[in-house]
DNA sequence: AAACTCACTCGCACAGTGTGCGAGTTTTGT
DNA sequence: ACAAAACTCGCACACTGTGCGAGTGAGTTT
């Protein structure tokens, strides 16, 4: 364990000089531009220097480095989801109207997916996104530590629904894989793992696309009854 | 977009030539010891090769590419996940040994979860798992497509509250960050989100290693409740 | 007007990365 | 003994993040 000491952007001065109205949010969109044009390892420095026509190290004025970039990205898709008001829809519909819209943007963006391994979400966009969360669940009825419980579940959902969506996805985009070869592979596997086959065969039938999303939904409403029950008691 | 070609050690030839018993599982083994060590950025096929005594390119025979190695040390984390016999302990038994055993190996091999977006789970093991999981809640009463909902479900679930939880522990490992500068962000925080305050308050009188382990078991008996109310419909 | 300060830019260099290539070495098969 | 196959590895290439220190230009002070 290398003993790296912790720092964040969002533990420090609460501004840079930043004196012309001019960079740091740029730069951060241009990131943005960049990551879903060409993925997570599409982003260098350099690459980004270029893309806003400039040096590359010309970016470390604005960006203590590369990690506290990330940090602000990473925010910026926070800031993309969308929290309806409890008090107008009722928390049920609040929460699936969250859960879908968070699944959205990580499927829109899926470097972001990488980076929830990685970095905390301590942004003012996450942060709004949490406070809005605890909100609904208040106005659902819970109290104390079990409403941040409620929010860890609900979100840790999410995120683990879509992460692997969005593997899936970066391997399929344009599948080059001999699809005869694909299937013989998987008649090997039923062999190996018999209670598989079912599956293989139910889901052959479907989208894939498809089979996740609703998937998706069977996972959240099941999600959200286990949360209700734990309101009766 | 790359056009990449999707290509998966697992969809090749069954076996490489690997005539004399030797090498690959103990590269495999060796890699692991080192992403164990270092983390994700700390296996190079250099230093892995180092490790090994032998020289950084000298790996290229046994492996295609470091993606590939990587497939490879990502299905050996499966392997350490434990699937109880739903015969013999009851599907809701089994389902909650095997969430704690999959949070155990992922908060025991940080670097996996930065994997679990990468790459899909396709190797032996994981499909050992999923095979064992189908049957579990083949047991509990589910049916077709359902079961496999069921999986995504759970499995979902517990990598969406294990990889934010290992984002966490890789920052606050030993934190450096001054405590009391942290106090006074988190209260000007609270000013903005007032929603937070209560959370923060009653989070900090308890060890938030203990903290998130509860939520754990919140959302998991949850989880396993929504799922039990499926099976009545 | 001259001097100084300070925000900002950026080229160079360093240590590190994955990996293609092709020339070597060892082991195996006949 | 000879050939073929299995295996090793040094070199080179294009790339990465980033520390350093010299440069630029506008604004302020004397």
């Amino acid at each position: 364990m290398t003993g790296k000491t912790f720092s964040s952007v969002w533990l420090r001065e609460p501004r840079k000089p930043t004196s012309p109205g001019r960079s740091r949010e740029e730069i951060v969109r241009a990131a943005v531009e960049l990551l879903n044009e060409e993925g997570l390892d599409g982003l260098s420095m350099r690459k980004l220097g270029a893309k806003l026509g400039a040096g590359a190290t010309s970016l470390y004025w604005y960006v203590a480095n590369k990690d506290e970039l990330l940090e602000l990205v990473y925010d910026e898709v926070w800031g993309e989801m969308r929290v309806p008001d409890a008090d107008e829809v009722g928390w049920r519909e609040a929460a699936s109207v969250l859960a879908h819209s968070m699944r959205r943007v990580i499927l829109d963006h899926p470097w972001a997916a990488d980076l929830i391994g990685r970095l905390p979400a301590l942004g003012p966009n996450a942060l709004h996104v949490a406070n809005e969360m605890r909100k609904m669940f208040k106005q659902a009825g819970f109290t104390g530590l079990d409403t941040d419980y409620a929010i860890a579940t609900l979100t840790g959902f999410i995120f683990g629904m879509t992460i692997p969506e969005v593997a899936w996805n970066s391997t399929s985009g344009h599948e080059q894989v001999d699809l005869g070869e694909m299937r013989s592979l998987l008649l090997q596997v039923a062999r190996r793992f018999p209670h598989m086959r079912e599956g293989f065969e139910l889901a052959e039938m479907e989208d894939p696309r498809v089979v996740r999303a609703v998937a998706f939904d069977f996972g959240l409403v099941s999600v959200l009854d286990g949360l209700e029950r734990r309101l009766a008691t």
